[in-house]
DNA sequence: CTGTTAGCGCGTTCAG
DNA sequence: CTGAACGCGCTAACAG
């Protein structure tokens, strides 16, 4: 019976008619009869005929098959872009190959090689860091790359949330509640998103008329360990903060545990204000006020640049998408106790 | 200069050898002269020679991929496997290629047949529902199977957590603890895990010497809203629980909304435990005590054994692994006034 | 509209 | 130890 097997041979010599006109109405380009089609697919479905899809790229010189590169599956950040990709290279009958940086201990360059070996048509790079790295490496592969996220000049083609809008809506957000000791906690800001995201918080500010304070800034956070740590003194702080704003939703849930062990209750007493929107900022208590990013949306996009690269269109440099500002219970207007001199705007 | 396009072809007339001997060397089989062999990695390495895997695959009859069936690529319970999985399938210099069944609207069989259209060596299944369709599906499919938590008599082969051991451990902490009134709460009792751990729930019960009571069961939880209110109800018994098990983590989770809503303290007044220790039961508040199971290593351990069936070696049924009580802060000793009658053991 | 044919890049006998 | 030749299943011209 050998199920399973069906050739495109089996399916031709079934329906009476050649290899061609069985693969034309597998790939429903050129015409064919209607009565030649019908016997054909009665036939593929009898055989279950299934086309083999390492034959079809080898034929073709398209794998039908997209890498994506990211840092970690199990950071919760990478779930939705994965989640947008597959959905919409789905619809458009390419598979999504997942490279993810973590598993590889045997360095980045061997992630990229085996999924060039896999004969990717292209390639989307959502990994956070080390996209220089990348950059360097696939400049020199001629593969259509789009970056989710990324350093804009390093690749050809970006979508890109729009940090200085994100900055602006949680800042204005916090200065709207009367805070104005607002602090801002971001990793090494060797990733290009974090330095953008850092002018944008300054630029924020100054938009807001509240003066910059260096001091407000703490920047290397890697963990939500040091996250917490970084709040800790922050509180410490002769004149302290009463608002954070934190580079991603981790470290502003990092935060809370030093808001709470300093004897004071998130929201109430500190507001807090994260990025990205992941799913746990629901469940933490209070629920995280965060600035969303469309990450489902993005992966979407990228798959469609990408594939809109492959076909040979004309694509935009880059895609920008807005931010969304959630409200939920970590951020209150500021106690009076808390507040300053320079009272309202 | 057509970079990343070298053939064997290339590489064989750059080495002065066929390609019979680059294949050789390339795939370390064979026994190859030493200085030819040296020739030939020469070359290789100068025209950056990259075995071209759909061909390969065509040739050798062997995709060196794996599926990897889940439920949800946004359920962080997935992410670990995933990680689990793909680590050592690289090792192997296997790929893995995720199916994620919420992608598919289109219905279940579209899923599995891309990946079968993709050629894929073996199959993973870790999808926790749905897992009856996939088996009646692929036992036609004459495919190695190996399933993660599943249906133990579905598939040929399988790796489990010991249900049985799970349920008592948390049972066991919880009775110690003083607590009698334990409740638990979980999905509909379709999914076989949920069934298993259900009865394995009132066995550890009887263990303890503590009677069961159905009224502290609730079945058909799906979200965590709904989680949420099952608690309430609870808490709004004449008698209520003085601890909630709960199937899952994020259930578990939902839990404290209901418990401080009702104007009690997680683990104070009420102790919750979760199951599978996803990453966000340490960002919570109070951190959840729960049910750990070795996720990646479930991942791995299922690698292991499709390969192996691959291989043609003998291979066990099903490998159970242990789970582990991992204590936080959600559970604690019983309230003096909520303890009933029948005090101590 | 349909059939023929030549590869796609590689694994694998089978000779030598 | 090495090379020649065939075929994996399919796409893509090119004829008809």
């Amino acid at each position: 019976m050998k199920v399973g097997a069906a050739s495109i041979y089996e399916v031709a010599k079934a329906a009476r008619v050649s290899i061609a006109t069985v693969s034309r109405v597998a790939n429903g380009g050129a015409r064919v009869g209607a009565r030649t089609e019908a016997r054909v697919r009665r036939a593929m479905t009898r055989l279950r005929y299934r086309p083999h899809a390492l034959a079809r790229g080898l034929a073709a010189r398209r794998s039908h098959t997209v890498g994506l590169l990211i840092t970690d599956v199990l950071d919760p950040y990478f779930a939705e872009i994965i989640r947008g990709a597959q959905a919409q290279a789905e619809l458009a009958g390419y598979v999504v190959l997942l490279g993810d940086a973590s598993v590889h201990t045997a360095g980045e360059d061997l992630l990229v090689r085996r999924l060039l070996e896999r004969r990717v048509d292209g390639l989307i790079v959502a990994s956070s860091r080390t996209t220089d790295d990348y950059a360097a490496q696939l400049k020199s592969e001629d593969i259509p790359v789009v970056c989710i996220n990324g350093p804009l000049h390093q690749f050809p083609h970006a979508v890109q949330v729009d940090q200085r809008a994100g900055a602006r809506l949680a800042v204005e957000h916090l200065a709207k509640l009367g805070h104005r000791r607002i602090a801002h906690i971001t990793g090494p800001v060797s990733v290009p998103t974090r330095a953008e995201r850092l002018s944008s918080f300054r630029a924020a500010l100054k938009e807001a008329d509240i003066a910059y304070d260096p001091e407000l800034v703490v920047m290397g956070v890697t963990t939500i360990e040091e996250a917490r740590s970084a709040a800790a003194r922050l509180l410490a702080l002769a004149d302290p903060p009463t608002a954070m704003f934190a580079y991603n939703d981790r470290w502003a849930i990092g935060c809370y545990g030093a808001i709470r062990a300093a004897g004071l209750r998130v929201g109430a007493d500190i507001s807090v204000v994260g990025f990205d929107d992941i799913v746990m900022t629901e469940w933490v208590d209070p629920p995280l006020t965060t600035v969303s990013q469309p990450r489902m949306e993005m992966g979407r996009i990228a798959i469609d640049m990408l594939l809109a690269v492959l076909r040979g269109d004309s694509v935009p440099e880059v895609v920008v998408v807005q931010p969304q500002l959630v409200v939920r219970g970590s951020t209150a207007a500021v106690r009076r106790s808390a507040r300053r001199q320079r009272s309202g705007t």
